[in-house]
DNA sequence: GGTCATTTTGCAAGCGCGTGCAAATGCCGC
DNA sequence: GCGGCATTTGCACGCGCTTGCAAAATGACC
C-alpha cells in the first residue's frame, strides 16, 4: 500500500467539489476565489494533507524560489555564520537554500553550477572558489541571478559584495603605531583571493606611507593551523616584529596560540594582534582579539533584496557592486584601545 | 529579449534530428540509446547548453533528488561540521541538500518540515528540535524518510542515529578517579535533549558507582557563553570540584576560560575538564580539550545510506536506530592520560 | 425584469520530462 | 530472400501544476 503517497490537486478538488482550478487558485497568492470557495478548499485540503507540489509550480511559473548557495570550507566559524544568515533571509522572503559543497570536487564551483542549473535555481550565491567565466555567462544566459560574496572581480552581470579591506587595513596601521609599534608584520593565507590580498596590500601601503616596511608571510591556506606555521616564521625572524595583522580571525587565532604557548610572548604586551571577520571565537577570553565584523546579517538582507529586485531581472543587468563597512571590535589583543 | 531562457529536450531533439525520447534515453542511466544516436544528442546538448531539468524529472519519477537538512543554531563548530559531512555524502551519492534554518520560526521545526514536503524532498534530516509527531507521521505518509540525528526519542519509522553517551560518561569518570579527583561536577545546558541527558546521567550514574555524588549545574542553551556561567556557579561552591564534565565542547572551553582567567585557576592540575564533540576550538593551543570524537563522516555514511537502503523503501518500515561509538580525545586538560 | 459591469469558475492547453508500447531497424542463419 | 530475434526509435500519454479565456454567476441599478 501507501504507494500514492502524495495528494494532489485533484483530490483536493474532488473532495471539495470544486475544479481543478479552485484549488490552486486558493494556493495562489493575489488570486481569485470567493471566501466559500476557498473555506472548501482548504478544509478538504486540510483533511487529505495536501502541499503544493512546488517542483511543479515551479516548472510552470519557471521559477523555482530555489537559490543555490555554493560554497567551501563551510565548517569554517565565518563561513557558517554567513550561511546562517543567508538561509534565514532567503526563508524570510519565502525562498529555501540548496547547499552545495564544493570541497572535493574537482571542476567544483562549475559542477555546482551545474547543480544549481539542473534543479533551475533562480540565483546562485557564491561563497567558494571563482567560477571559470564561461560558467557563469551560462548561468546568466540560462536566467540565473548570481551573487558574489567577498569575491571580487571584474565579471559582468553578476551582484558582488565586497568590504572596504584596504580602509580597514589602514585603521590597523594607526592603531599599532598609537600602540608604539614599529615592526609590523602581516600574516596571509596563500589562497591568495581578492580580499585577502586587499587586506595585504591595504595594510603594506598605509605602513608605507608612515615610513614603515611590513614583513609579509603567506601560508597555506585560512585556518587555525596556518596561524601557528605564521607565527613560528614571523616570531623567529631576527627582527622580532612587535605587532602583526592577521588576514583571518582563524589564522589569528592560531598565531596568538603559538606566540602564547610556544614562543611565551604576551599579548598585547610585546604583541599586537589585529583580525579580520569577528567570528565567535575571537572574543573569547583566550584571544580578546581586535578585529573587524562583517555585517553578515546585512549582507545577507543586500544579497536577498537584489535578488528580489527588478534590477536583477534585467537579464543584461548592469553589473552591481556593493561595498559594506566592517566595523572595527576593540578588544585586548592591541594595547591602548 | 531572453525570456526563453532554458533550452528543452525538444530543442536538442531538433538540432539533432533525433526523437525527444531520444535525448530523454541520452541523460537517463540504463536507457537504450544506439551510441551513434547519443553521439549526435551529446553534441546537440552541449552546442545549446542544454540541462536536464530536475524539477521536471522529478515531478514524473516521483524522486525528487533533494534530501533537507533541518537544522538549528548551525553557525555553531559541531553542527556545521556534520552539516559539511552531510552534504559531502548527499552529493556523493547524486542527492543535493536543502536548507533550512529553524532558528527564527516559530513552529519552526514543523513549518520546516512542510517546506520539505513541498518540494518532494525524498527525505529529511534532523538536526534541531524535535519535530511534532503529527508531522513526521505526515511526513513518513507522503513517503518521506526521516532522519533523526543525536535527538532518541520513541518515535517509529525514521531511522535515529545516537551515541553512546553513557558509556562515554562512565569513561570520563574513570579518568577522572585516575588523575585522583574526588570532586566530580557536572555541567550542562538546559536544552535537555536526550543525548545531554544520557551524558549527564551516564556520568552520575558512574560516578555513583564509586561511592561518588556529583553536583550538577545546568544554564542557557549550549553555547561558550553558558560555559562561562556554568564555571562561575560551580566554581564559587563553597566545596570546590576538581573536575568537570561539560555536556559539550563549546561549555568545555568557556568554562576553561571562566576558570583560568576569572579564577586563575590552573587547568590541568587544579581542575580537570572534559567536553564532548570534539570539536575543532577543542585541539586549540589554549583548551587541550579531552574530549569524545563523533565520528561525522561515520554518521553522514550511515545517513546517506540508509536513505538508498532498501529498508528505508519498506512505507512502514521498521524504526532503525544505529548507535554509534564515540572516541575518547586524550588531551591535556586531563591529568596523566 | 432587464442590462451591464464585475467577480468567480471551469475548461483546456501546456510547462519539460519519463516511459510503455508498438513499429522500425538491424543482424543472423538458413 | 525470408523468418526469427534483439535492439533501437518514435508516438503519445501523463506527472501536478498555472493561467488565458470564455462562460457562468453575482450584484447594482434603472
Amino acid at each position: 500500500m501507501s504507494q500514492k503517497v502524495f495528494v494532489s490537486a485533484q483530490e483536493v478538488a474532488d473532495r471539495a467539489g470544486v475544479s481543478r482550478s479552485a484549488v490552486s487558485r486558493t494556493f495562489t497568492p493575489g488570486a481569485s476565489v470567493s471566501p466559500e470557495t476557498r473555506r472548501k478548499v482548504v478544509e478538504a485540503a486540510d483533511a487529505l494533507g495536501y502541499h503544493v507540489n512546488h517542483l511543479a509550480r515551479g516548472l510552470m511559473r519557471n521559477e523555482s524560489g530555489i537559490v543555490c548557495l555554493i560554497v567551501s570550507d563551510m565548517a569554517t566559524p565565518h563561513r557558517s555564520g554567513l550561511i546562517k544568515a543567508l538561509t534565514q533571509e532567503l526563508q524570510h522572503s519565502g525562498k529555501i537554500a540548496m547547499l552545495v559543497n564544493t570541497d572535493l570536487l574537482d571542476g567544483s564551483v562549475d559542477l555546482a553550477l551545474r547543480q544549481a542549473i539542473r534543479y533551475r535555481a533562480d540565483a546562485s550565491i557564491i561563497l567558494s572558489g571563482m567560477p571559470d567565466k564561461s560558467i557563469t555567462q551560462l548561468c546568466l544566459k540560462n536566467g540565473q541571478r548570481l551573487v558574489l560574496i567577498n569575491r571580487d572581480d571584474e565579471q559582468n552581470g553578476p551582484l558582488r559584495i565586497n568590504f572596504d579591506d584596504e580602509e580597514a587595513a589602514g585603521r590597523v596601521v594607526t592603531a599599532f603605531l598609537r600602540a608604539g609599534r614599529r615592526r609590523l608584520a602581516f600574516a596571509n593565507s596563500q589562497a591568495g583571493t581578492p580580499s585577502l590580498m586587499a587586506r595585504e596590500n591595504g595594510f603594506v601601503a598605509a605602513a608605507r606611507t608612515h615610513g614603515l616596511e611590513v614583513v609579509v608571510e603567506r601560508y597555506g591556506w585560512t585556518s587555525y593551523e596556518s596561524g601557528r606555521i605564521l607565527a613560528q616564521r614571523l616570531l623567529t625572524l631576527p627582527e622580532r616584529p612587535d605587532s602583526v595583522f592577521c588576514a583571518t580571525d582563524l589564522l589569528a587565532c592560531g598565531f596568538i596560540d603559538a606566540a602564547r604557548h610556544q614562543f611565551f610572548i604576551r599579548v598585547p604586551d610585546q604583541l599586537c594582534v589585529a583580525g579580520f571577520d569577528d567570528i565567535e571565537q575571537a572574543s573569547w577570553a583566550s584571544y580578546q582579539l581586535t578585529t573587524f565584523a562583517q555585517p553578515l546579517a546585512a549582507i545577507a538582507r543586500e544579497a536577498v533584496a537584489w535578488l528580489e529586485g527588478s534590477d536583477a531581472a534585467k537579464p543584461e543587468g548592469r553589473a552591481h557592486a556593493i561595498r559594506l563597512h566592517a566595523d572595527l571590535v576593540w578588544r585586548g589583543s592591541i594595547r591602548g584601545g
